[in-house]
DNA sequence: CTGTGAGAAATTTGATCATATTGTGTTGAG
DNA sequence: CTCAACACAATATGATCAAATTTCTCACAG
């Protein structure tokens, strides 16, 4: 053990039990799923083994996980760049979204906990004050948070799956969107989508869910084909 | 280039364009997709790339694209193997599967041509005769073919993608219960949907879409549930 | 004397890296 | 303006390290 340097990069302790293709595909998700990296930016692999400092197979693994994922793209000439959606691409998405998130929302509802609405008013007060403040990022972070949380309690995890999946196609995009619009004029259903779960109404919880929905993603798509 | 040994192993040209990685990809996702491996058949890294005749890198990507596709599963302790479908899971994909292939029916009957019609039929009955000589494996072939030959029409890669993701997650658990009950026993409602694309009446369409679906999901998580 | 179980060695498999090779884009000379 | 040479980035391999499972051995209890 005398001369391990390798390991002790990351300094977190728990950071260390994952494999470093592991890691390096968490952290290029968070990146694109909250906007930090551009649409239409170019991915190197060189460049992420430099910013990085992992070599070149781990960060060639996660690249091609995230274009599976449809968070990248493979722009012909191996070349891997951010995606910016067409409307066309916004309008699929509208559909694809408002039919799976609804039934998540309709099947959270009857297993979630009082405890847990709690929970969700409270992330959704932290989402407030980052719309008063402009703080673009902050908002798509307590945003997913937000839908995220209350998907967990449906208990369907390939239904979440295909959500996450849909999340992290739009991430660039709307993170464009948002820096654009500011926060300001950003949608916020969620007052109604917890008090329809405290009513233990399912419909009216997939109702709310996907006006939630429809608002943010017909705005990002008239802000992105208008351009 | 005295020694050169790999590289003819393929014989075909045009497979020699395609990166190893990709080669390998393609072969892994059509052998799941088609029943080929055994759900709960661990797939290892060393064994592809002594019966692939590539290098372990190539291999590795493949087989992370996969997981992320849902293709294959991470067992736990850094092992991967062909994940088999519980009824929950099969239940999720029912309601997946309709909400998003019923819209690709419904897309599609707006594009569609009359000839491309016919190719359907021809498609159709090629897929008759794999059940009357009881060839499952031809059977999830030409059903496959059918389905993305007309969700191809609809014009929408981002909905068509969610569909492509679903059918990799059932193939193996497919090719199960087809092998257990014979080609008998199937479905096929392919001949409502043709004539009614004839008809260009695209809620019927979509109708019978959701029929066959159910139909051939439903048989699937009975039997996988009475196992 | 035999069967069972704990522990250690060995084998198998995965993870990472350094390096060689190949293909693509670009630049400079004719 | 075209073609060739060069540079850079991606692809692919084999070697090396680490982890986990399996197997083998030995001791102890019945």
């Amino acid at each position: 053990m005398d001369l391990i340097k390798n390991k002790a990069s990351g300094a977190s302790a728990d950071a260390d039990k994952l494999p470093a293709h592991e890691r390096v595909y968490q952290r290029l998700r968070s990146q694109i799923m909250y906007g930090e990296l551009v649409p239409g930016q170019p991915v190197t692999i060189q460049g992420l083994t430099d910013s990085l400092g992992v070599g070149m197979t781990p960060v060639r693994e996660a690249i091609r996980r995230l274009i599976s994922d449809g968070a990248l793209m493979f722009q012909g000439n191996r070349r891997v760049s951010v995606p910016l959606l067409s409307g066309r691409d916004v309008e699929q998405m509208i559909f694809a979204r408002i039919s799976i998130e609804s039934e998540l929302s309709r099947r959270a509802t009857v297993n979630i906990k009082s405890t847990d609405i709690d929970r969700l008013e409270q992330i959704d007060q932290q989402l407030d004050r980052t719309i008063i403040d402009g703080d673009v990022s902050g908002y798509l972070r307590q945003n997913h948070t937000f839908h995220e949380t209350l998907y967990s309690h449906a208990d369907a995890p390939i239904l979440s799956d295909l959500a996450e999946r849909l999340w992290l196609r739009f991430g660039p995009s709307l993170r464009v969107v948002s820096g654009r619009l500011g926060t300001q004029c950003l949608p916020d259903r969620h007052k109604d989508i917890i008090t329809a779960l405290r009513k233990q109404d399912a419909d009216l919880v997939a109702k709310a869910t996907a006006q939630d929905i429809e608002q943010g993603m017909e705005l990002m798509a008239d802000t992105l084909t208008s351009t």
